[in-house]
RNA sequence: GCGGGUAUGGUGGAAUUGGCAGACACGUCGGUCUUAGAAGCCGAUGCCGAGAGGCGUGAAGGUUCAAGUCCUUUUACCCGCACCA
């Protein structure tokens, strides 16, 4: 039987012999594996935590054994607003709550048996840690990739703090759900739009799962196309647009802005309807993200009257038009609208009764109509009533025109990205302060290295301002300080850094924690490079792996880190849902805690269980009854004891199969198949017990590619039968094909493709040999009454099939 | 709307990528052990059928000697993006 107290004994073991240590500098070949660092809620670790751990942890312990220099480390991501509101409802410290918690996260990965590098573990919201976090934000700064700027930003009034792109998909607060708003103001950005393509082409280099990478090419969304000067007719004046298709510049009817655009202000005199668009601007700033693209699939606006536009190659005045449906923070905030062949121009100039002129035909001659819809779907189109293009296709006349545009410089080529800049502040106390100060003469002043970290001040109130304001903005002895440049008065910033910040580069860290003197020495950035795989769940894909990926792809450029990719390769866990198949939720009440079951089942069912639970990619629902089953296989691999002898017992069938399922585990470890894993070892398990004696020698490879999976009972039964040392320390057994291949093989027959009988084979038959034993079958007459052969297909080691008619 | 994924027994899930569908486990049933139960151990278990046999991988077509796997159409659910110009 599986006593889970001997759980706590083993812990102690590792733990003392401090065995899971991974050292800098060794001869040994590195092994980096990493996992999301979780953030210290007070809700404590949850089993899809464990899931995601579990992943690495049995691909560290296979390693070890595989004589890897093995580097799995584990921190805490604690900075946030959970903490934070926390301590405004109770009044404690924010330090004090994730210090409690950190505690409690340690006690319980402890107690499942996780083989971290505990003398590695980091804590975000150490100032020795965010020295480095605002360190690395200086050099954005440096290199002029921070910016202050007065923008419109995502702003959740619930959570009274700003958000990036990132962190407010589909028109909704990450953290709350709210419906996020727009408001204009400053706020501290980094230019992550600089390296859109950087991170594109990283892509290739490194190996993500394919909706990964997916996801990650849609959130950049490159696309090409050209800006195109159009003109303010009579005035002195450009309205730039951006469109990936200036072939159907022909085809403009009207033009259209969003409702923030600045040319609105600037000609306020000369429109005569002022008023009503002030009015209609007015009414789409009110509408939340989500009103604006879900509720409002009816299109609106208002034509500005006093104003045209001049067609910069036809000169022909279209008129110009102010909507909702364009957006300010795409593009130019400007589009030519072309509705014979735009579904939203259609719609709109339909609303609106605006003229459609169709410039792209199928080459075989288009119906002229347009009642049905605009031409979007035209194949292969032909232009036509385009002057300069008509008769080119689609794509040779974007370059013509583009040519055409160029030499006479009313536009270029211009590529253009879904992704913005990154929003890089937040109006909370529990974040790392940005190192800036604003001096009345000097401007924006970094501070200077030496003074870093610049660290949190002690307060009492973490309420946040009405206008989202920082809570620090409150704190007069902080905020006012002198410039480190002219030692004059100055004003720190009171925005902290989004909880992103910190996790962008600990990865880095965790090859050097405790250094002083940069983020990581070079010995160790050089001997660790990158992190070889790195676990971790799909909602991050858009937000910290972006992030981190751009981070890291920034120290590469200045020459702080050795590779252009963090991660070599990437993974990601399923989710594991409550019993009833639902998501897991505290309101649903279908929570499953792991302490639960680490206390009445022991660690190693839990991690036996969590695996075998289902393919590792994929949702899984909780199975209290497959927790038992899991249970049960460790008991009766506990039992195996009573079966052993010290004789030597030669067996051909042990001897294939043991050398079978070392293959078999070895293989699935690395893919990732840990389900596929178990149930060969459950197999391998339930040969065993057919035997009346097995020798140690068919046992000990067992307990060996078992024990990343169950590293507490293995190491016990090892001791117990005797083996010498301990198990984690042991050489990952190797397998024998020779004797894994039988001398005689059986091979199904198929009569039309339906199985009928099977036959016995010499293994190495050649398949002129097997279809002579085939056809020679006494089964095979019943089916050859008033029928004959048409034909044998032989598929050696296979199957035969019999045709006959 | 666009992009991606999933669908297999009573249940969770396997299937070397076109070659014996249902490995392994749960559950259920039976046997053994026991005064009895629990645990353990052994066996049975896709569906229909007494049997021979037939039918079976969300649905409908197709390709092939052979389809869970490839093609076409379609349904349901999940995830991501979303007026991307």
């Amino acid at each position: 039987m599986y006593d889970k107290s001997i759980d706590k004994k083993w812990q102690k073991v590792w733990e003392e012999k401090n065995c899971f240590h991974a050292v800098n500098n060794s001869d040994k070949e590195k092994f980096y594996a990493l996992i999301e660092f979780p953030y210290p809620s007070g809700a404590g670790l949850h089993v899809g935590h464990a899931r995601a751990f579990m992943g690495m942890e049995v691909l560290c312990r296979k390693k070890r054994m595989e004589g890897k220099n093995v580097l799995f480390p584990i921190g805490f991501d604690a900075f946030g607003l959970p903490t934070e509101n926390y301590a405004m409802k109770t009044g404690i410290h924010p330090r004090v709550v994730t210090d409690r918690n950190i505690a409690t996260f340690t006690e319980q990965l402890k107690s499942i048996g996780f083989s971290f590098d505990w003398d590695r573990a980091i804590d975000t919201t150490d100032p020795n840690y965010y020295k480095w976090t605002q360190w690395i934000f200086l050099k954005l700064f440096e290199h002029g990739l921070a910016y202050k700027d007065k923008t419109y930003v995502n702003y959740c009034p619930k959570c009274r703090v700003i958000l990036a792109n990132e962190e407010s998909q589909g028109g909704v607060c990450d953290r709350c759900d709210s419906e996020i708003v727009q408001k204009e103001k400053e706020v501290w950005m980094l230019k992550i739009t600089d390296y859109a393509d950087k991170l594109l082409e990283g892509l290739d280099e490194v190996n993500f799962p394919p909706r990964v990478r997916l996801e990650q090419e849609n959130w950049i969304g490159r696309s090409y196309g050209a800006e195109i000067d159009f003109k303010l007719a009579g005035k002195d004046e450009k309205l730039t647009v951006f469109t990936t298709r200036p072939d159907t510049l022909y085809g403009v009817t009207y033009m259209a802005i969003a409702p923030e655009h600045p040319l609105l202000e600037k000609y306020k005199d000369e429109i005569k309807n002022y008023d009503e668009i002030l009015k209609y601007k007015e009414a789409a700033s009110k509408k939340s993200e989500f009103e604006r693209v879900e509720l409002s699939k009816e299109k609106t606006g208002v034509m500005v009257d006093g104003l045209e536009i001049e067609n910069p190659v036809t000169k022909t005045k279209v008129p110009l038009w102010v909507t909702d449906y364009v957006m300010m923070g795409y593009g130019t905030g400007a589009i030519m609208a072309v509705p014979a062949h735009d579904t939203r121009d259609y719609e709109f100039a339909k609303k609106f009764g605006i003229d459609m002129i169709q410039v792209v035909a199928n080459a075989n001659g288009d119906k002229v109509s347009l009642d049905e819809g605009a031409y979007t779907d035209i194949e292969d189109g032909v232009l036509v009533n385009s002057d300069i293009l008509n008769g080119l296709s689609v794509k040779e006349a974007k370059e013509k025109i583009i040519n055409y545009l160029v030499e006479n410089n009313l536009g270029h080529k211009k590529k253009n990205y879904h992704m913005k800049d990154w929003a890089f502040a937040r109006q909370r106390y529990w974040g790392e302060p940005v190192p800036i100060v604003k001096c009345e003469k000097c401007g924006l002043v970094p501070l200077n290295e030496e003074d870093l970290p610049l660290t949190l001040p002690e307060v009492e109130d973490f309420v946040p301002g009405e206008d989202g304001e920082s809570p620090l903005a409150k704190i007069d002895s902080w905020v006012n300080t002198t410039c480190p440049k002219c030692k004059g008065p100055a004003k720190r910033e009171t925005d902290t850094m989004p909880q992103w910040a910190g996790s962008s580069w600990y990865f880095l860290r965790y090859m050097d924690p405790k250094n002083n003197d940069a983020i990581a020495s070079k010995e160790a950035l050089n001997y660790w490079k990158n992190v070889d795989c790195y676990n971790g769940g799909m909602e991050h894909v858009t937000r910290h792996l972006i992030y981190s990926r751009f981070w890291h792809r920034f120290l590469y450029d200045i020459g702080v880190v050795p590779t252009k990719e963090p991660y070599q390769r990437r993974t990601t866990q399923g989710l594991i849902l409550g019993p009833d198949g639902n998501k897991m939720s505290k309101s649903k009440g279908n929570v499953v805690n792991p302490d639960d079951i680490v206390k009445e089942y022991g660690a190693d069912t839990l991690r036996t269980y969590i695996l075998f639970i289902g393919d590792y990619g994929m949702a899984a629902p909780w199975s209290e009854n497959g927790v038992k089953g899991a249970k049960k296989f460790l008991d009766r691999v506990m039992r195996i004891e009573n079966l052993v002898t010290d004789e030597e017992i030669e067996s051909k069938e042990l001897e294939k199969e043991i050398n079978a399922v070392i293959k078999k585990v070895s293989q699935d470890y690395e893919d990732m198949k840990y389900n596929t894993a178990i149930a060969a070892m459950m197999s391998y398990v339930n040969v065993l017990y057919k035997q009346e004696k097995i020798s140690k020698k068919y046992v000990k490879p067992l307990l060996q590619i078992l024990n990343p999976v169950a590293p507490h009972v293995t190491e016990e039964l090892w001791e117990r039968l005797g083996f010498e040392g301990y198990i984690f320390e042991s050489k990952w057994p190797e397998y024998d094909e020779s004797k894994i291949v039988l001398d005689e093989i059986e091979i199904p027959v198929q009569v039309n493709g339906t199985v009928r009988y099977k036959i016995n084979v010499p293994a190495d038959s050649s398949e002129e040999e097997i279809e002579k034993v085939a056809l020679a079958a006494e089964q095979l007459k019943n089916y050859l009454v008033e029928k004959e052969i048409k034909k044998v297909i032989v598929i050696k080691s296979k199957i035969v099939n019999v045709v006959i008619g």
